[in-house]
RNA sequence: GUGGCUGUAGCUCAGUGGUAGAGCACUGGAUUGUGGCUCCGGAUGUCGCGGGUUCAAGCCCCGUCAGUCACCCCA
């Protein structure tokens, strides 16, 4: 019979290792909280029509990188590839715009794209990420890129780049795609075979491709920016000025597209340049998508957020100083204690205390190699004397010093530090 | 989805077609109720899986699964 395993492109986290995870969480939570947002908790399950309106038809994540399948109710239904889709449509849902004229929302959790695995991508991959409805920018903008980096370099991550530009809005894409379609059809022979079929679909894509013969030929591409309407070229202006404020580093890259098809003006990346991430550099995408929420149904209201990938930062986040899981280790002398080493522990745990046992029992010895491993500071050590007096004798395992306490007084002791 | 590389103990890896190995980790002990260091001992394998070649396969061949890297794309 095969072994069993998890899904290919879907992991595990053990214990050791959601450490890590808690910290990444943890430290986006408490960051966003102190810019006012909110968690909004959207189901992992949505109508596959809801990803393919707001992503677009023609985007790779929708053309072959979905997990769907037809519900017994003959309904299309999709397992979340990104999370602002689904935000949006529980925003547009209750209503929310009604009650309050800006969100700020924030949200959490794995995502799923059918894509070959790879470092730093996987089936099952974890994003968090930021929305904000109904605030035009362009300063809460900079405000959301300005947060990314605090977040990164509240991880200890510092060597990035952050990438932007603006896609206009209105008819600016129109015009931009007509001007870069007559400049590029002259030289559709000599491009790649990957940008020669992208050509007339998506040329915005022709411009970032990494083949060496389309880099040159995007060298001398129009660039969007000069194609910008008047409010979309302000609206970018503001955005710099607002950043270079903020002493935020960033790069302009007029060539930064992105594959879904709802961001309107401003767009942003960034990347990580660690070697740890293969040629899965980017860390965070995000940008505004003034239309969307109208185009699902919705309020005509603009908005922006932008995701993280959280297993990207795994690989590429500083350590951090490992802390004790545990206070105090109980090594019990004699099979006859156990049962009061049970009482004892859970005085200790009803105090606050993170305390375990091995209650294999075993020789002092082994309870001790397993006390000294367990990363608890104190052994507590319960024999016959000391079930007879009501103590615990009290080591610290760096020091060897030892000392015999009531066990009234053993948890402010050992929860001292 | 395309191509390359790799699959041997929990982990990192040796292993020339002829008896399956090391280090780390795990575990027992070194006389009475005390860990770490040291020393002595122990357990642990479908050699990813399925076929084939051969007297004989961990080693060669084919397939498959998984991992990984690059491409594609993205977080």
């Amino acid at each position: 019979m095969a072994k069993l395993r998890s899904v290919k492109g879907m992991n595990d986290v053990l214990p050791e290792d959601a450490v890590r995870w808690h910290r990444l969480e943890d430290t986006f939570r408490e960051l966003v909280a102190r810019y006012g947002f909110g968690e909004v908790r959207t189901p992992l399950v949505e109508s596959t029509d809801l990803f393919v309106r707001s992503i677009g038809e023609a985007t790779d994540i929708v053309e072959k990188e979905m997990y769907t399948w037809m519900d017994k109710s003959d309904k299309s239904l999709t397992l979340r590839p990104e999370g602002t889709a689904s935000a949006a449509r529980a925003w547009i849902q209750h209503s929310v715009g009604g009650q309050h004229p800006v969100s700020k929302w924030f949200y959490v959790g794995p995502m799923y794209r059918r894509e070959r695995p790879a470092k730093g991508r996987y089936r099952q991959f974890f994003q968090a990420g930021c929305e904000i409805y109904g605030d035009p920018g362009p300063f809460v903008d900079a405000e959301l890129i300005d947060l990314v980096v605090r977040y990164l370099s509240a991880l200890g991550i510092q060597d990035i780049e952050v990438l932007v530009n603006s896609l206009g809005a209105g008819e600016t894409r129109e015009r931009y795609r007509e001007a870069l379609l007559e400049y590029l059809r002259p030289h559709a022979s000599e491009l790649s075979e990957d940008s020669q079929r992208r050509l007339e679909r998506n040329p915005l894509r022709v411009l970032d491709s990494k083949a060496p013969q389309d880099q040159a030929i995007a060298e001398n591409a129009p660039q969007i920016l000069d194609y910008l309407d008047e409010e979309s070229a302000q609206h970018f202006e503001d955005l710099k000025t607002a950043l270079d404020a903020m002493g935020t580093p960033y790069v302009v890259e007029p060539r930064l597209v992105r594959g879904l098809d709802y961001y309107t003006r401003t767009l942003f990346e960034v990347r990580g340049r660690g070697g740890d991430l293969g040629a899965n550099a980017a860390l965070c995408g995000g940008g505004r998508y003034d239309n969307m929420i109208k185009e699902l149904g919705g309020p005509d209201t603009p908005a922006i957020g932008f995701a993280i990938g959280l297993d990207r930062l795994l690989l590429v986040m500083a350590d951090s100083e490992p802390k004790p899981s545990l206070d105090g280790f109980l090594v019990v002398r004699g099979k006859e204690l156990r049962g009061q080493a049970l009482a004892v522990a859970q005085k200790l745990r009803d105090a606050g205390c993170r305390v375990d046992a091995d209650l294999r029992g075993g020789s002092m010895k082994s309870q001790f190699r397993r006390a000294d491993k367990s990363s608890a500071p104190f052994a507590l050590v319960l024999g016959d004397a000391e079930a007879e007096a009501g103590t615990l004798q009290v080591k610290e395992l760096a020091t060897g010093d030892q000392q015999e306490l009531p066990i009234e007084q053993v948890a402010d002791a050992i929860m001292r530090r």
